[in-house]
DNA sequence: TTCGCTATCACAAAGATTTGCAACTGAAAG
DNA sequence: CTTTCAGTTGCAAATCTTTGTGATAGCGAA
């Protein structure tokens, strides 16, 4: 655990939701003002191996929260509006038990994006 | 329809796999030369938002196929070996009725990408 | 201390994807 | 037939993310 790592994970851990590798560098600039863009995603990337934070794919761009094993959820990202909504994992329980049990598949459920459309963004004209 | 995009689309159902846009690239150019890249993806864009093709990760990068109504599946992919299984839509269909019913989300599950480790790759020493 | 090993960093460059824009096309309207 | 207009393209550039590399720092063994 270098100060550069640590800054990136008390950023992070410093959100109560979700931040952009873009924001963390930013705010990382602050206290290691030459600390590159390649060692924030380098990190947020060890990180996430690590289990301790969890990736959202957001609009084509990659955000990073805390991952509280108090309060796991998943993600719902429209993707019109790019609205998140949190989800129980309760609701993916079921399916990730069947994809272990039939395939040994271990489904990453932590760092799962669902996209689709919210329920505004639905109903709009879009083509 | 242009002539581009027909070749696109062509390329793309004439594999019986997903392929990258790099590779749709390359076999475009045999029969437009001069065909950007860029025209690649957004023709690929489209067709995925005409629900024509699906588009899977493959390891940071995307990989297309023809949406066959008689054959949907979903992708699991293996993060270590970027092995792709594939997998019938009714695993995620009480999941999917779920988020309609309870949030209004409609999740595009034609295009979601399950990341995860595949049996092999699971019990091998990773850390 | 000195050597050797491993890991991390900043920097640079590459890779993958998206976006801006001027030129061109074809079809509809006048 | 000419004008208009929306859509598409190739090219260039921007954006986002990953990878390669040499320098360096820390640490244990000799």
């Amino acid at each position: 655990m270098t100060p550069q790592r640590l800054s990136v994970l008390d950023i992070v851990a410093g959100r109560t939701g979700h931040i952009g590798a873009d924001e963390v560098w930013n705010l990382a600039k602050e206290q290691h003002p030459f600390v590159d863009l390649a060692t924030i995603y380098r990190t947020l990337q060890l990180l996430k191996r690590l289990g301790v934070v969890t990736e959202v794919i957001i609009g084509n761009k990659l955000h990073f929260e805390l991952a509280d094993q108090h309060n796991r959820h998943n993600h719902m990202v429209c993707s019109a509006c790019d609205n998140v909504q949190t989800l129980s994992p309760d609701y993916l329980a079921e399916f990730s038990r069947r994809l272990e049990q039939e395939f040994g598949f271990t489904p990453d459920l932590d760092n799962l994006t669902i996209g689709g459309k919210c329920s505004k963004c639905q109903s709009l004209t879009s083509d």
